[in-house]
DNA sequence: CGCTTTTGACCCGCGC
DNA sequence: GCGCGGGTCAAAAGCG
């Protein structure tokens, strides 16, 4: 069963959240990203460690190094230098996260090596590997965590194995032992220098050893607790998986889910910035925009910067008045949530992106489009006659695209009326009859932002950069269809079946505990989730964060995914390129975190899984909302921006040989060659759409020249270029600038929409 | 050579 | 039915 496999991918992906967020310091290599949740890469490693030199994961392993160490230790992975101290404990804290929540999966192997501290030289590593099947199957996961000078690498093997070795410091193990894993402080090493550990000296460690142990016991008991509810979380998630993918997909009525992303979209007023999809455009849109725009309160002093998502429920969409009403909270809750504090010393820059949910006709779409970059997610059934999914997503973004992880190709391009800027119009290219497009534009208000809209579900497997996105978003969307379903139409049930294919069980209930989002209740039935875990609410799963080490989960030195327009550069290699360390600045985490899409997707998986945890049940006849934002990375694909027109050649006649094999490419292929489970219900709206009929090449009449038609196609357009807004700053992120606003009050409404 | 972008023309739904 | 406007097609150009 692929879901099986699919599962246990995304099991990878927790446990990275899991490290991720017990412990910050711990840099995750592009190669452990992109490991998680994607068959494509089965091993995961990250080592741990604090200063040192240490490059490879093999040299941590065989503990050969003697120097301190602490940093997430990956092949791909760039150095990088922090003042010491406080590893162990949280090191330890880190990895049994991870280890638990690899044990949901199966087999997880732990192995620890002697712990040791000696006064000069003391090495501190924690290595997390996950080994993973390509097939999924094979998980395994090592656990180690040694705090000791080592000696030689040939007793190393003999160190792990033996794990009570000195004292009677492994009594502490027992807690963890139970959940197979065991922690190991052990003062002497292997026998080489324990000739001092009886010393007062060496009392004193003992004891304080002992102390550390405590904690650890603790923390294995909370990990533990954790663990139990993300098992429980995951076996309810596959009932419900299993429920869902029984139902029929006949079932679906014709319906239409749109989803809109807003991204990084803070201050601008995306009032203006329209772009999507026709159907789209709607009174209520209307309505809601004016609502969010107006909406801006205050909250000036603090820097936050985080990732936050709000969730809030409002009757349903078709009441205008109450979703109109709710709307507002939307706002004050990503204002609010997510106080990613820490760093004073620095201007930090914030982002907020407003994810909107509603359904308009009561029904819920079949399927979630398992489009990219997630932002603001903004979920609307609009039309009946379409069933298409459609995602709009907005970034912030300097580049003409925005970097999904997916392969398009660019089939036309088109002045909107209300909008100068012209939209662009691509055709995912990853599989050769994939239905899914997309609009790019940009906005008119704010030519920073481009919004982009997806449309359809792929029918091929998505690369490794847009899976996780794919899936947070789809998740998003599904959610908010299950949410709003659940409840107030009998009709959906069946229909949001569909979508649920796409949700990735881990991170829609595993991760919750973990992320903990600050659930600081908004008014109006808001939920408001911080992601960064730095609520007073939610710091109690979280490891307790050295003070001036600014760091955070979601570590940067991922350099996003290379363009995805045009960019040839293979999916799969999700960035391991090794990048330059970058320096662990706050808001560059957040350019990090908001870049990846791996990250992100996760984050905003866990934050709605935390809304459904919490609300999942009770939120009957209610859509609900959401509010983040994010600053995107966006590939700077200049070919892509419109230019100023510039001589054609006269069209020539006949179907030359490439237009054959276009229309070849072109032609839809009926039966979806490669469904992966997650991609089912792409195969169950292809067959539905109508767009993606098969006429490969209707043979053309002789194309007159229409005046208005010329008129109407493409002007021009200047460079969407440089300036920003002030309320947007711009932060040096990997892979290029990030834009953050730095006006958090306002978060722009979702749509423009007709605004003409 | 293979692929993408460009871009005028065509298609089609919708409102009047 | 007509015009408008959005979306798509496909020849040709561009690019590596
Ligand atoms: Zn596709």
């Amino acid at each position: 069963m692929t879901w099986d496999n699919r599962i246990k991918e995304e099991s990878s992906l927790l446990i990275a959240l899991l490290i991720r967020l017990r412990h910050p310091d711990i840099d995750l290599n592009a190669s452990g990203e992109v490991a998680l949740g994607f068959k494509t890469v089965p091993h995961f490693s990250c080592t741990k460690r604090d200063k040192g030199t240490q490059d490879n994961q093999k040299e941590a392993r065989s503990m050969s190094s003697k120097k301190k160490r602490a940093a997430i230790d990956l092949s791909l992975e760039a150095e990088r230098r922090r003042p010491e101290e406080g590893g162990g404990g949280s090191d330890r804290e880190a990895s049994d996260g991870a280890a638990a929540a690899a044990e949901e999966d199966g087999d997880v192997k732990q192995r620890e090596g002697p712990k040791e501290e000696t006064g000069g030289e003391e090495e501190k590593v924690v290595e997390v590997v996950v080994d993973q099947g390509e097939d999924g199957s094979n998980e395994e996961i090592k656990y180690r965590t040694q705090q000791a000078e080592m000696i030689e690498e040939d007793k190393q093997p003999a160190a792990a194995a033996n794990v009570d070795d000195d004292g009677g410091d492994s009594d502490g193990v027992g807690a963890s032992a139970e959940e197979k894993h065991m922690v190991t402080e052990a003062t002497g090493g292997e026998g080489d220098d324990g000739g001092d550990s009886r010393t007062p000296m060496a009392q004193d460690e003992l004891s304080e050893m002992q102390e550390e142990m405590e904690r650890m016991k603790e923390e294995n008991r909370m990990l533990r607790r954790v663990v139990d509810k993300t098992v429980r979380d995951y076996y309810e998630l596959q009932m419900k998986l299993a429920a869902y993918q029984q139902q029929p997909a006949a079932a679906d009525e014709p319906k239409e889910t749109e989803v809109f992303l807003s991204l990084g979209a803070t201050a601008a007023a995306s009032a203006g910035c329209g772009g999507g999809f026709p159907e789209a455009k709607s009174k209520e849109q209307a309505a809601w925009r004016r609502r969010s725009v107006g909406s801006d309160d205050s909250d000036g002093g603090k820097e936050d910067l985080g990732l936050s998502l709000s969730l809030g429920a409002s009757s349903s969409y078709d009441d205008d008045q109450k979703a109109v009403e709710a709307r507002p909270h939307d706002v004050d809750g990503a204002a609010a949530a997510a106080m990613i504090g820490g760093d004073g010393s620095r201007p930090a820059p914030r982002g907020y992106a407003l994810l909107e949910s509603s359904k308009v006709q009561g029904g819920a779409a079949p399927a979630a489009g398992e489009l990219a970059a997630a932002g603001g997610i903004t979920s609307q059934s609009v039309n009946p006659a379409n069933r298409k999914t459609r995602v709009s997503v907005r970034v912030r973004c300097q580049g003409p695209t925005m970097n999904d992880g997916c392969q398009w190709r660019k089939y036309g391009q088109k002045v909107a009326k209300g909008n100068p800027c012209p939209r662009a119009y691509y055709r995912c290219t990853v599989a050769p009859g994939c239905p899914v497009r997309k609009q790019v534009q940009r906005c008119l208000e704010d030519m920073s932002i481009l919004v982009t809209t997806y449309e359809g579900t792929h029918n091929h497997p998505l690369p490794v950069g847009a899976t996780a996105m794919a899936s947070t978003t789809s998740a998003a969307a599904t959610f908010m269809l299950l949410s709003s379903t659940t409840s107030s139409s009998s009709v959906s049930d069946a229909s949001a079946a569909p979508s649920s294919s796409y949700l990735s069980p881990y991170l829609l209930n595993s991760a919750s505990p973990l992320l903990m989002p600050g659930a600081t209740g908004g008014g109006g039935g808001m939920q408001h989730l911080n992601l960064f875990g730095n609520s007073p609410s939610s710091s109690s799963l979280l490891a307790p964060q050295a003070p001036g080490s600014s760091k955070y989960p979601w570590s940067p030195n991922h350099p996003p995914l290379a363009g995805a327009g045009g960019n040839k550069r293979p999916f799969w290699s999700a960035g391991g390129d090794g990048d330059k360390p970058a320096p662990a600045a706050l808001a560059e985490n957040v350019g990090a975190v908001m870049s990846d899409p791996n990250k992100f997707s996760a984050a905003i998986a866990a934050a709605i899984n935390n809304f459904m945890g919490k609300d999942g049940e009770s939120s009957s006849g209610k859509s609900s909302t959401f509010a983040w934002t994010r600053s995107m990375d966006c590939t700077a694909t200049p070919a892509s921006v419109p230019a100023p027109a510039r001589p054609r050649r006269e069209p020539v006649h006949g179907p030359g040989p490439h237009r054959a094999e276009q229309a070849a490419k072109l032609a839809p292929k009926n039966g979806c060659p490669c469904l992966s489970p997650f991609s089912l219900s792409l195969g169950l709206l292809l067959s539905s759409s109508s767009s993606s009929s098969p006429t490969p090449s209707r043979p053309r009449a002789h194309r007159r020249r229409n005046p208005a038609d010329l008129l109407r196609s493409r002007i021009g357009r200047s460079p969407p270029g440089s300036r920003f807004p002030k309320k947007w700053q711009e932060v040096q992120g990997q892979g290029g600038m990030w834009l953050v606003s730095l006006d958090p009050h306002r978060i722009p409404s979702l749509r423009t929409a007709g605004k003409q």
